[in-house]
RNA sequence: GGUUCCGUAGUUCAACUGGAUAGAAUGGCAGAUUCCGGUUCUGCAGGUUGGAGGUUCGAAUCCUCUCGGGAUCACCA
C-alpha cells in the first residue's frame, strides 16, 4: 500500500503514453503546505521530453493519474508543481491498517534470514581516564545507529574496541605504583575509571616539573621531554608488559580491572551496551602477517633501512609506513588485521566505524590500503564521521580541565530533571524508585536528546544551560505528549470504555467527511515513518529520527489542544481520537527506542 | 604550505540531496486557555544563506575565485 510507487509508476506509464519516452525513474515530494494537495511532482525534468510548456506537461500528467489512479482524487498546477490530492478515505484505510500496531521491531527474531550483518564499532575508550562529553556523543551515536539499523533490517553487531595497552596506559600505572600508597576504589570512595585518571593526570605534573627542571638546566625542550626520568621509566615498563612481566602484567590487569568496572557503570547510565569486546592487547599485534601478501602482490614496498610502506601519492594521500625499519608494527597495521580478522569472524556486509573526524584521513588511508590489498569487502566499510563537541567558551582541554565528565554530567542532568519536577508538583504519588527512575528518564533524555538532534557530521556546540531546557525541541516535550496520550488512554479506561480497551485496537469506521485536517495531517506523518526510518538508516543519522519526533508531538501537541476528545459527542469519533492518539503514542515511543531514548508513563 | 570539512534569523539547529515565498526552537514583544495534565497553545518582529562571479527553467545545495574558522598531513595511538 505505497501510494508514491503507485503514483511513480503510473508516472513512467504516462510519460510512456503521452510523449513515448522511457523514463527510469521520478521523484516525488511532499507537497508544501502553502498549496493545495498531499503529494507533488516536479514536471520540469520532462519538458524535453513533452517539448510543451509545463503547465500544460503537468496537467497532461494529472489528468492521466487521475484517471488511472482510484486514490488520486483531484489535482492543480502551479508553475511546473503538479500537486497531486490524495482521497481521504485512502489515508483513513491506510491508519486502519497501522493501527495500534508496532512500528519497529528490534528483536533479532523479526529478521529475515538474509538480513545483511551490518558490525557497528563505537565507544572505544583508552582505560587511562573516565569517559567525557566527547565519548558521550560517540556512545549515544553508535548505539542510536545500531538500532536504527537494526529497525530498518539489519543484523547488527555492537562492537567496542577497548585501547587498554600502550604507553599511556603505562603513564597511570606508574604514577599510582609511585605515589599511589595503595590506594584503591574502595579505600578511596573513587569510582576506578576516576581513580586510575586522577594518575593519569599526577603522571602529567610530575613529567612537567621533572622536563621543566631539565630545561632550566638549559637541555632543548625536545630532549628534556625525551629524558625526563619519568619518562624513560614509562618506557621501561612498556617493555616489561611487552616481555609479560608478571608484576607488570599483574599492575596493569589490577587497574584496568577497576576502569572496567567504572566504564561498566557508565555505560549502564548511559544506556548502551555491546555483543562483542575486543581489547587491544589482543589485536596490537595483527596485521603484519597480511605484510607478506602485500610485499608479494606488489602493493607493498620496501625501504632501504628495511621500513614496509605503501605509495598513495597517486590517489592525492601520502607514503604511509606499515612497519617500522625494527619490524614493529605501526597503529594502522593493527587496524588492518583487525579489520581482516572481523571479516572473517563474521562476513560482515557493512562495518560502520563510530570515529570522530580528526580521523578522516586515517579511515580514508585505511579504506584504501585493504581496497589495493584487493579485499573485495573493504566496500562494505563505512567511517561514521561525527564532528568535535565544543563548550561555549570553546574547545575542551584537559589542561585548563575544561573537560566535562560524563559520570557528573549525567548526574547534573537528573539532578535538575528532579528539581524541576518537584518544583512543578508532579512527583507526588510516586515511590522513591518510581520518582528516581522518572529523573534518570527525563534528565539523560534530555542529554540524549540534545546530542542526537544534530546531524553527527557537524560539529557540535553543548551549552550545558541549554541543554537541560525542557521547553522546545527538547525530549521532555516529546515525552511529556506520550504522557499526555497515556493520561488520554488511562481516562478511556476508567470513564469511558471501562476496562475494555481493546476495542481501542478495533476497526473503526468513520466518515472520511468528518476527517480534520490536522488527522489527516497526523496519520500523513505517521505514514511516513518508515520512510524516515529508512533514509536515517541510509544516512546513518539519528537527527533524522529526532526531527521526525519532535515535529510528530508538536503536530500532536497543537492537536490536543484544538480538538477536545470527551466532549465529542459522536462516541465513533471518540473512538477515532483516541485510537489516533494511541497510535501516535506508539510512534513517539519507537521513535524515542530508536535513538536510546525511554519514555516514562506519567511525568 | 598540501589535503579536507564547515560558514544559514541575536543564539542553537532544519531545509526530503537542484525545486515553490529558506523553516523550527530559543530569546524579545503581544495575546489565549471555564479543557482530557500549563513542561501548553496562538500571533508579531527578526535573513542579501560569509562575499563575488558562473552553470539552468530554478542554487543554501553544483563549479571557480575570495574572506573567516576547524581538522589533518609521524617509522604517535
Amino acid at each position: 500500500m505505497n501510494i508514491e510507487k503507485k503514483i511513480s509508476e503510473k508516472t513512467i506509464e504516462a510519460l510512456q503514453s503521452l510523449y513515448s519516452a522511457i523514463v527510469e525513474k521520478v521523484s516525488l515530494e511532499k507537497t508544501n503546505p502553502d498549496f493545495v494537495g498531499d503529494i507533488t511532482l516536479v514536471v520540469f525534468n520532462f519538458l524535453k521530453i513533452s517539448k510543451k510548456k509545463p503547465e500544460e506537461t503537468a496537467t497532461e500528467i494529472g489528468n492521466y493519474l487521475k484517471s488511472n489512479i482510484d486514490e488520486v482524487v483531484d489535482f492543480n498546477v502551479v508553475k511546473g508543481f503538479l500537486n497531486i490530492v490524495i482521497d481521504d478515505s485512502f489515508w483513513l484505510n491506510y491508519f486502519k491498517s497501522i493501527n495500534g500496531k508496532p512500528f519497529i521491531d528490534l528483536t533479532r527474531a523479526g529478521l529475515p534470514t538474509n538480513a545483511p550483518t551490518v558490525m557497528v564499532e563505537y565507544s572505544s575508550p583508552n582505560t587511562n581516564k573516565p569517559l567525557h562529553l566527547g565519548h558521550v556523543r560517540n556512545n549515544l551515536l553508535g548505539y542510536s545507529v545500531s538500532e536504527i539499523l537494526k529497525a530498518a533490517g539489519n543484523n547488527v553487531i555492537k562492537t567496542n574496541l577497548v585501547n587498554d595497552r600502550g604507553i599511556h596506559i603505562c603513564k597511570s600505572m606508574l604514577a599510582w605504583k609511585k605515589w599511589g600508597g595503595g590506594e584503591t576504589p574502595e579505600s578511596s570512595g573513587l569510582k576506578g575509571d576516576h581513580l586510575v585518571g586522577k594518575y593519569y593526570v599526577e603522571f602529567d605534573k610530575q613529567f612537567k616539573v621533572q622536563s621543566s627542571k631539565l630545561k632550566a638546566e638549559g637541555v632543548s625542550d625536545e630532549e628534556a621531554e625525551k629524558k625526563a626520568p619519568i619518562m624513560l621509566e614509562i618506557q621501561d615498563m612498556l617493555r616489561k608488559w611487552e616481555a609479560g612481566d608478571k608484576e607488570t602484567r599483574a599492575l596493569w590487569e589490577m587497574m584496568n580491572g577497576w576502569v572496567y568496572k567504572g566504564f561498566d557503570a557508565t555505560y549502564k547510565m548511559l544506556g548502551v551496551s555491546f555483543d562483542k569486546t575486543y581489547y587491544e592487547s589482543n589485536t596490537y599485534l595483527l596485521g603484519k602477517n597480511i605484510i607478506d601478501d602485500g610485499l608479494a602482490k606488489g602493493v607493498l614496498k620496501r625501504r632501504a633501512d628495511n621500513s614496509i610502506y605503501i605509495d598513495l601519492t597517486a590517489d592525492g594521500l601520502d607514503e604511509k609506513t606499515l612497519l617500522r625499519a625494527d619490524g614493529t608494527s605501526v597503529y594502522i597495521t593493527q587496524d588492518l588485521g583487525t579489520a581482516v580478522q572481523r571479516f572473517e569472524e563474521y562476513k560482515f556486509d557493512k562495518l560502520v566505524y563510530t570515529v570522530g573526524n580528526e580521523q578522516d584521513y586515517h579511515f580514508k588511508v585505511l579504506f584504501l590500503i585493504l581496497k589495493k590489498l584487493g579485499y573485495k569487502w573493504s566496500d562494505g566499510l563505512y567511517h561514521l564521521s561525527y564532528g568535535m563537541v565544543e563548550l561555549p567558551e570553546g574547545k575542551m582541554k584537559s589542561r585548563e580541565g575544561t573537560v566535562v565528565d560524563a559520570d557528573e554530567l549525567m548526574q547534573e542532568m537528573i539532578n535538575t530533571a528532579a528539581a524541576t519536577t518537584k518544583e512543578l508538583g508532579k512527583a507526588e504519588g510516586l515511590s522513591e524508585t518510581e520518582a528516581e527512575t522518572l529523573y534518570r528518564t527525563i534528565g539523560l533524555g534530555a542529554l540524549k536528546y540534545f546530542m542526537l538532534k544534530i546531524d553527527p557530521k557537524k560539529k557540535m556546540l553543548f551549552n550545558p544551560a541549554e541543554s537541560i531546557d525542557f521547553n522546545g525541541n527538547t525530549a521532555p516535550f516529546i515525552q511529556f505528549n506520550y504522557v499526555r496520550i497515556q493520561a488520554l488512554l488511562r481516562k478511556a479506561k476508567e470513564d469511558y470504555f471501562k476496562d475494555n480497551l481493546e476495542i481501542l485496537d478495533a476497526s473503526t469506521d468513520i466518515p472520511s467527511a468528518s476527517l480534520l485536517p490536522k488527522e489527516k495531517q497526523l496519520i500523513i506523518q505517521l505514514y511516513g515513518f518508515n520512510s524516515t526510518l529508512n533514509q536515517a538508516a541510509n544516512e546513518y543519522s539519528p537527527a533524522v529520527i529526532a526531527n521526525y519526533v519532535y515535529d510528530l508531538a508538536k503536530e500532536f501537541s497543537q492537536y490536543y489542544h484544538d480538538t477536545p476528545i470527551f466532549k465529542e459527542e459522536k462516541k465513533d469519533l471518540i473512538l477515532f481520537r483516541l485510537q489516533l492518539s494511541k497510535t501516535i503514542g506508539i510512534a513517539i515511543k519507537s521513535s524515542m527506542q530508536l535513538l536510546g531514548i525511554e519514555v516514562p508513563e506519567r511525568m
